[in-house]
DNA sequence: AACCATTTGTGAAAAATTTCACAAACAAGA
DNA sequence: TCTTGTTTGTGAAATTTTTCACAAATGGTT
């Protein structure tokens, strides 16, 4: 069963719209309503949820519950996934303390960072080591993710490290590329000013 | 001529490459070793660049500054930007005092937030108003991007009042769906919890 | 000048993804 | 029960994007 990479992203979309459905009350709900609040067209929504099986009603639509408990089973969010942030600065803290990462299933179990003086004057509940911890801390408080908010200089030797210390996925502020060699890990990139060219850059050529 | 949009992505990555190319005094690189240090294909960067027209010098390889002022001048990055962020909490304080955004030029010139006490005790050299104002001083102040860091609840709204104000491409942290209508209007949906979702999900799918 | 090693640019093939269109299934009401 | 209106699921078409492969161009060397 092979899930195309753009399906996963929206699929990942939906999950969230759907707990907040579920939140609002909200029991059944069909493709085309989905596919208006998400800014997607209906056949793309039922392509989607068809890469994980048959779920839906036909005349009615999908139940709500049924299938966030379906693409949760599917994609994996059915437990508690542990994570890190690497690099401390105001993103690095800024991350480490979003609220949203409980609700959703994740923890932040741990934050690292180089510099001494940092570790010893943050002001947060989570645990705090330096970076050349990371290795062991990943593998004995079993890190799955990485968040990444270091400067790009040292970008490629903590991603070493997590690696090293047998991590998933990284999710990269950095403006830069990480080797991942042959390990089997995924990178996100995130990158603000990245994201600005690429606007940027789009709103250009279409003019 | 049609740029694709991963294309287009690419091209911007390869952008901020070539100026770190350029900072390190060198003067000319071949598609492949450029592919290496990007995690790409070398046909991969030749066909990208390929879109923006012929640049390259058979037997060498591409002129870094002369490809970098290439590509600046196709993707619009020829001159400074200004930008907002609308959203003043940890993560908006953040991201509006990245010193990077100089660098690659875009100028932040205006934060805002609703919330008055935010405005007054918010320690930073860039100009900070209430969010009532955003519509008012886009315009005045010729900006063009904007960075969204506020509560989901309030993205739309804050949203509607850009556009009005004419904003030409949004960088969106907030976990939802955006609505720009018929305006011309790019957005770059960024979501650190959808990352994670993505990256478990496609470990998970890979298993 | 002749030769060899590089490297670009690009048509064409392949692969991936999105869109379309509609039969089949169901709901709800008369 | 019959009819009408929804809505799913999905093959097939269309589109988009990536990959391939190689001719043509150039640099460097002898």
């Amino acid at each position: 069963m092979k899930v195309p990479k753009p399906a996963v992203a929206r699929l990942s979309m939906l999950y969230r719209f759907l707990e907040e459905l579920e939140k609002q009350g909200i029991q059944s709900i069909s493709s085309s309503k989905i596919a208006a609040q998400l800014g997607l067209g209906s056949h793309n929504i039922r392509k989607d949820i068809g890469y994980l099986g048959e779920i839906g009603n036909t005349g009615s639509g999908y139940d709500v519950k049924r299938l966030k408990d379906h693409i949760s089973s599917h994609l994996g969010f059915d437990h508690e996934r542990h994570a890190c942030v690497v690099g401390l600065g105001r993103l690095g803290s800024a991350i480490m303390n979003f609220d949203n990462f409980i609700v959703n299933g994740y923890r932040i179990v741990a934050g690292f960072d180089s510099n001494i003086n940092v570790l010893e004057t943050i002001k947060t509940d989570i645990d705090v080591y330096p970076s050349h911890a990371i290795e062991d801390i990943v593998k004995q408080k079993n890190i799955e993710l990485a968040v990444l908010t270091v400067p790009v200089a040292s970008a490629q030797e903590v991603t070493d490290k997590l690696l090293q210390g047998g991590i998933q996925g990284i999710v990269n502020f950095t403006p830069g590329y990480l080797k991942v060699y042959d390990y089997p890990v995924y990178v996100s990139n995130i990158d603000v000013v990245g994201a600005f060219d690429e606007l940027i850059a789009l709103s250009t050529l279409n003019r």
